[in-house]
RNA sequence: GCCCGGAUGGUGGAAUCGGUAGACACGAAGGACUUAAAAUCCUUUGGCUAUAAUACGGCUGUGCGGGUUCAAGUCCCGCUCCGGGUACCA
């Protein structure tokens, strides 16, 4: 019988949906876990073969699991809010809900084609009200939160009302905007609306006037990881700075914590280190500077205290709120003048032509550890959201500071022994210090670290400043004024946000007429009709961003169909956390920061058992195309073969990959591609038409995509997730080639082979010899060990090198071929069940126990032995497997091989490394 | 610039602790079966090279240059190139 893999896999995919094979129920009974897959976001173009890579490697595993004995949940959902759905709105009126339906449709039929074992009962959807109330709620939490930085978790903003009634603000150690003070009693004669505008200040998710990324062409604020050098990730339009009113979520505040989580948590060392960079923790000092002539005083932070002696000028950033306050008259016009200039800079242009400017301010501070004057400057290379905005500049020893200092003709001044200066500036955080003394303190002759050590200690004694750990880790700006995304339930009165009462939760989004800010320039939700409460306060008109949905989703999997909470606490404590996530690193400071703090978040109100969301992460690598080329002599509509074109003056055009096999093009196919070919010529060699190729990023224009489907329908789903887990390590990124999926489409026929001779089920009941037991628990052991590992690529040639000795042995025996298609279950779910049933056992296969390696099996009662001489392998020697160390040194040495390369001298040392070889040091 | 990865045949990739480099595949070449093709099976396949023949022969070989070691793809030092992240973060 022929392997019939449509008719098989279509089967075994019915039976699976008609007898619920994949639901899951929590049960006590068993261990639980979790394998979760970075949900899509349903794209118009459908799935390619890279996307499925990933889920089919946690697939694998989460099978494996069930086979193991564990109750493993192992949903799926959609991520269905998003910017392409509505841009494509904009320019078709089509609803983004419709379209979005539409994606979600197509991507669930190509995942089904490849026989996924996800509870669809669980599936969620972002955009669903049902689920997206569940975001507004996490919302309101964080609004009625503040984080309390002595218990360092949050608390309901009730206790810091209480705070405020019974001491104001004094003693509070709170995450919060700006420093605030007033009394008890000034807090009490407060109005309601200036308590409320008070209270935004210390709100988990709060209204703050920010520093924002503005997208002009998007119409929108982007947060700091959905823009990447100047440009929105989506579409790479040009971002500009603005102040803005925004929703922002006191992210910062866990600053510290979600540094510290990274060390219980097993995820790849550089997907550590990429969040640790983007938490950013420096720690350093914050001083205190005088202006001369002038009350005010400015604070500046630096994590190089010590070099302190060699200030040769300050710099503020140009929003900085000093910059009013020290401006001389006779400087005003200048610094306006330079103000404006930079204002109309965009983020890209700033960093694409990286002059030095600034401006002086015509002010001067005062050193207080040398009572020096220094020039005040205006520059745009300092930042207003970084620090205190201002910093003092040490050009001797930052490179920043050197190039401003040479481009104003400034004074450098070296503090380090032996360090040269008149090149560039000396950056490290070694050598000993000179120049460095001045009222009472005196760091010459010390290292650098004694010496930054030695100036925090003094700078706090005097009340110069004090020790200040800072985090790049900014706020995540939480409003975007698009229409696709959940509507903030929250309205305003008096000019302050309000929260909905719960019976209006969720709110819906209300339909509009067209997907585009409004005259006036409010965002699209300024067209709902009615877009107020029953008593005509205005709703919110931003939406939320894309990683809201995102943030909890692995929770409300847990328990996704309830209409009460999130999650159920007994759901909750079953299912815990994630056990291994699956996903790709371009998550890294995006999805995977903020779900961390949303978790957090919620652990610490008590909604969630855990304080960390994802235990495991394994990143999958990129699928990139593998694109074809064929050449096209200029002005012709002749093409020539790859090896020939340089005889030719040619261009060099993308072909179609799926018209190109093994590099040899289907001239047919390409002349019928596209009617500018109709009459193309060929000049060949060797008969065929070899084309170019090169990797490239998979996409439409480059013609290499491979659709997934196009592959199920040629080989079918098993012989799809066995190559792309062939294809090679999960981790690591790699072009995808069809060329070599033969080889294992070959191995699952050579498979097929064992069960069928000829037209006939040829399964014996033999007893299994040893040498067949040995193939097979050697395989156990190794399959196992691999999948544990997630190195499913040496597992299947594990498989293909045991079907290769059974049909070389020609072992048709039941007792084995039920085992294989246990082991096999994880990867090729449909043949497995078909071979499980054609041995005579009831489905499923999925609930078969996972064979158990037996090592007496495996056991050699030889060992072959590599005999070496200085490190050069000459020859083997076999020696029993329990043979003493001493009887191989001997045998070895008395082998008449031996002679040869002993070469009369006495060896100096042998080495004997127990089975594997002996080495003889002559 | 900084941080993190990586480099192994014509190709994808194996090599758990430093211990016979190239498993397993693809491709290619040759052969069997066939009227033919497809499918299937068998042999060879890193490079160079020896011998009249036989071969279980020799040399060389994991980006480059050094080093440690009885032994290095693997460890150390210095480079080159490629990929990813990040970027005036004081």
């Amino acid at each position: 019988m022929e392997y019939n893999f449509r008719e098989i896999e279509q089967r075994w995919q019915e039976f699976w949906r008609d007898n619920d094979t994949y639901r899951i129920k929590e049960d006590a009974s068993k261990p639980k876990f979790y394998v979760l897959d970075m949900f899509p976001y349903p794209s118009g173009a459908g799935l390619h073969v890279g996307h499925p890579l990933g889920y089919i490697a946690s697939d694998i595993y989460a099978r494996y699991k069930r086979l193991k004995g564990f109750n493993v949940l192992h949903p799926m959902g959609y991520d269905a809010y998003g910017l392409p759905a509505e841009q494509y709105a904009i320019q078709t009126g089509q609803h983004p809900a419709i379209t979005t339906q539409k994606n979600i449709e197509r991507y669930r039929s190509q995942l089904d084609k490849i026989g996924f074992c996800f509870d669809w009962n669980r599936e969620v959807r972002t955009c669903d009200p049902g689920y997206y109330r569940w975001t507004q709620w996490a919302f309101e939490q964080m609004f009625n939160s503040y984080y309390d930085n002595d218990l360092n978790k949050a608390m309901p903003i009730t206790a810091l009302i209480d705070k405020f009634e019974a001491n104001g603000s004094e003693g509070i150690n709170v995450a919060c905007g700006e420093e605030m003070t007033f009394t008890a009693e000034e807090w009490k004669k407060m109005a309601k609306v200036e308590q409320e505008k008070i209270l935004l200040n210390y709100r988990i998710a709060y209204l703050g006037d920010t520093m924002v990324n503005w997208c002009p062409k998007l119409g929108t604020v982007l947060a700091n990881d959905e823009v990447s050098e100047g440009v929105s990730i989506r579409g790479g339009y040009p971002v500009e700075q603005k102040v803005m009113r925004q929703w922002c979520l006191r992210v910062s505040a866990y600053a510290q914590r979600l540094l510290d989580g990274l060390d219980n948590i097993d995820w790849s060392d550089s997907l550590k280190e990429t969040q640790r960079n983007w938490i950013g923790r420096s720690e350093g000092a914050e001083m205190q500077f005088k202006v001369a002539d002038s009350d005010v005083v400015f604070t500046i932070f630096t994590t190089r205290a010590d070099t302190i002696f060699g200030v040769t000028f300050m710099v503020l950033a140009p929003e900085s709120e000093y910059v009013n306050q020290v401006v001389t008259p006779e400087q005003a016009e200048a610094v306006k003048q330079y103000l404006d200039s930079i204002k109309h800079r965009t983020e890209r242009e700033r960093i694409a032509d990286r002059k030095v400017t600034g401006v002086f301010t015509g002010a001067y501070a005062i050193n207080p550890l040398n009572n020096k004057q220094i020039p005040i400057y205006i520059s745009d290379y300092v930042l207003a959201g970084y620090g205190t905005g201002a910093i003092m500049a040490v050009p001797a020893h930052d490179s920043r500071d050197y190039a401003f200092a040479k481009t104003f003709d400034l004074p450098i001044i070296p503090l380090i022994e032996g360090c040269d200066v008149s090149e560039e500036s000396f950056d490290a955080k070694e050598g000993k210090m000179m120049n460095s003394e001045g009222n009472g303190l005196n760091l010459n002759g010390l290292e650098v670290k004694e010496a930054i050590a030695k100036t925090k200690e003094f700078i706090k004694a005097n009340n110069l400043g004090k020790v200040k750990v800072n985090y790049r880790l900014r706020d995540a700006i939480f409003s975007r004024q698009r229409y696709w995304g959940e509507p903030f339930p929250v309205y305003y009165k008096d000019g302050m946000p309000h929260i909905l009462p719960d019976e209006k939760l969720p709110l819906q989004l209300p339909e509009i007429d067209k997907y585009l800010p409004t005259e006036s320039g409010e965002p699209p939700l300024g067209r709902a009709k009615n877009w107020e409460t029953a008593e005509h306060y205005p709703l919110e008109l931003c939406t939320m961003p894309g990683f809201a949905g995102s943030s909890a989703y692995y929770l409300r999997y847990m328990d996704p169909h309830n209409p009460n909470a999130l999650v159920s606490k007994e759901a909750n404590e079953y299912w815990r956390n994630v056990d291994l996530y699956v996903g790709g690193t371009e998550h890294a400071t995006g999805h995977l920061i903020y779900s961390r703090f949303w978790n957090k978040f919620l652990f610490d109100l008590g909604y969630v058992c855990e304080d960390e969301p994802f235990k495991k992460l394994v990143n999958q690598g990129m699928i990139q195309g593998r694109s074809n080329f064929v050449y096209r002599i200029k002005d012709t509509n002749t093409f020539v073969s790859l090896n020939l074109k340089g005889e030719y003056d040619t261009t060099e055009i993308h072909v179609d990959v799926n018209i190109v096999s093994n590099d040899r093009l289907d001239i047919e196919a390409f002349r019928n591609w596209s009617p500018e070919y109709k009459d193309a010529e060929f000049i060949l060699e060797n008969g065929e038409y070899v084309c170019g190729w090169a990797v490239e990023k998979m996409s439409k224009s480059m013609y290499n995509v491979v659709n997934p489907d196009d592959i199920v329908e040629r080989y079918g789903a098993d012989t799809l997730r066995l190559y792309e887990m062939f294809l090679g390590p999960l981790e690591q990124s790699k072009p995808w080639d069809t060329n070599g999926i033969d080889g294992v489409h070959r191995f699952i026929k050579k498979l097929w082979n064992l069960f069928y001779d000829k037209e006939s089920l040829a399964v014996t009941d033999e007893e299994p010899t040893a040498e067949e037991l040995k193939a097979l628990h050697k395989l156990i052991n190794k399959v196992g060990s691999d999948i544990e590992h997630f190195s499913f690529n040496t597992s299947v040639s594990a498989f293909m090198i045991c079907v290769n000795e059974l049909t070389s042995l020609k072992c048709r025996k039941k007792a084995i071929l039920k085992e294989l298609a246990i082991l096999l279950a994880p990867f090729t779910p449909h043949l497995s069940e078909e071979l499980w049933s054609l041995l005579g056992f009831e489905p499923s296969v999925c609930d078969a126990p996972w064979p158990v390696y037996n090592e007496e099996f495996t056991k050699e009662s030889t060992i072959n032995y590599a005999i070496s001489f200085n490190g050069k392998m000459r020859f083997n020697m076999e020696f029993a497997a329990d043979a003493a160390r001493e009887d191989i040194e001997k045998a070895v040495l008395a082998d008449e091989r031996s002679a040869k390369w002993i070469d009369g001298k006495t060896p100096k040392k042998v080495i004997v490394v127990p089975n594997k070889l002996v080495n003889v040091v002559v």
